[in-house]
DNA sequence: TAGGCCATCTGGTCCT
DNA sequence: AGGACCAGATGGCCTA
């Protein structure tokens, strides 16, 4: 994507380009300007690693377009929080009986599944039926983890 | 063409 | 002093 990479070689605007080159002050201070650059692209770029690892982690449901990286934070919330239900129901049934498992399969719903974290889910109920519109009609992606999970 | 998403730069703040 | 982190600004690419 980038095209503003055309700065990455780099030019520093403020004191240095400003008033021009010359004095060792300014020129330290352009320097460390651009170190200060160097850091923090370095710095995005391993958040953006991250992103990508959890990308691959959380469900894609059938999305052939990379989830956002706000669409991915959700994503992850949603999963976390339908992993730990299972999980608390499987304590709840027993973890030597199957059935749990099953029950999860069966009567897994959308909205037990997308949890936003919102106190008050109504202020992002926009966001949450554009992220749902795709989610809902590849539920069974999830059932089907989830039956994996068990066996 | 507008809007969404993103990378980069930058200055401020906090921490070591 | 210098590095890490953060948020605002800017501008490019992509898609509907």
């Amino acid at each position: 994507m980038k095209t503003c990479k055309s700065n990455i070689t780099d030019s520093v605007s403020g004191p240095a380009s400003s008033f021009g080159l010359g004095s060792p002050k300014v020129e330290n201070t352009a320097k460390r300007r651009l170190a200060a650059n160097a850091r923090e692209r370095r710095r995005m770029q391993g958040l953006n690693v991250a992103f990508d690892r959890l990308r691959r982690v959380v469900p894609q449901w059938g999305q052939d377009k990379k989830l956002s990286k706000y669409e991915t934070l959700q994503m992850a919330l949603s999963y976390i929080g339908a992993l730990n239900r299972i999980l608390t129901d499987a304590e709840k049934y027993g973890s030597s009986h199957t059935d749990w498992l099953n029950v999860h399969v069966e009567h897994f719903q959308p909205e037990d599944f997308y949890y936003t974290g919102q106190e008050n889910p109504q202020e992002d109920d926009d966001y949450n039926q554009a992220i749902f519109s795709y989610t809902q009609e590849n539920l069974h992606m999830f059932n089907e983890l989830a039956s994996h999970v068990g066996s």
